[in-house]
DNA sequence: TGGCCTGTGTACTACATAGTACACGTTCCA
DNA sequence: TGGAACGTGTACTATGTAGTACACAGGCCA
């Protein structure tokens, strides 16, 4: 299971070869986390940061807030937000979605999005 | 804002009224926790328990899971983990469907339903 | 009037979450 | 050749989560 850490080191490092603004310390810095803890996030020895300093992350890196969060197991608190409003609508949803295919949902997202009801 | 308690709350007196079964003490020993900590539920006085607690106690009154999970503001984790195979298209759907009136809820689940794929 | 059930008050606890603080050895380069 | 930045090891901490344990007062009824 490759796991937030690894994936974050990977992005990082990358990002790092061409801009040395992206070491450990200074991305610790700007998303105002000490670097011993990055550290040791992105080497697995403490679960994945809160969804607010992933947030921060994920913006610094520009990487997808909803994927980093996911590879953290969380769901982001707005998402959850919106399906507390309508958890029984949400519910049948969702799991009427589970073994649907990829493009399944694409196609649904389409049609809200073009406003047909 | 209402709340967890409250709603137990109401929903068990109402049934103990017919069957004494549904007694504080009597619901609380079948769902697996102590007499004061439902008590405590009931009136608020600490926040609502964990996610399988609250399961059992649907189950016990008769309550949708989904439903009394939310009012304790959580979603299902079985949800959650639906949502985090496929984080970006189903936060994309998701926020698609915030503003989107129940109708059209109902209507993308039974599209989905009837294999629109 | 004693036993049983009712709900509740107080005190305490185990574990998880989300980090900080500081010291250390290494490498680069001016 | 020394100081600045690099990543990392160890120790500690504050707050939240999810309850348990036990004692207590009141009602019921046999």
């Amino acid at each position: 299971m490759a796991g937030f850490g690894d994936y974050v080191r990977t992005v990082r490092t990358a990002l790092a070869e061409k801009d040395m603004r992206y070491s450990l310390r200074q991305v610790a810095q700007r998303i105002d986390v000490e670097p011993a803890y990055l550290s040791k996030v992105e080497r697995g020895l403490v679960p994945p940061p809160s969804e607010a300093t992933i947030v921060r992350l994920a913006g610094d890196l520009g990487e997808d807030p909803d994927m980093l969060l996911a590879l953290a197991g969380k769901v982001s608190s707005d998402l959850q937000a919106i399906i507390l409003r309508r958890p029984k609508q949400f519910a049948e949803l969702i799991r009427q979605l589970r073994d649907a295919p990829d493009q399944a949902i694409v196609k649904v997202v389409r049609e809200v999005r073009d406003g047909n009801w």
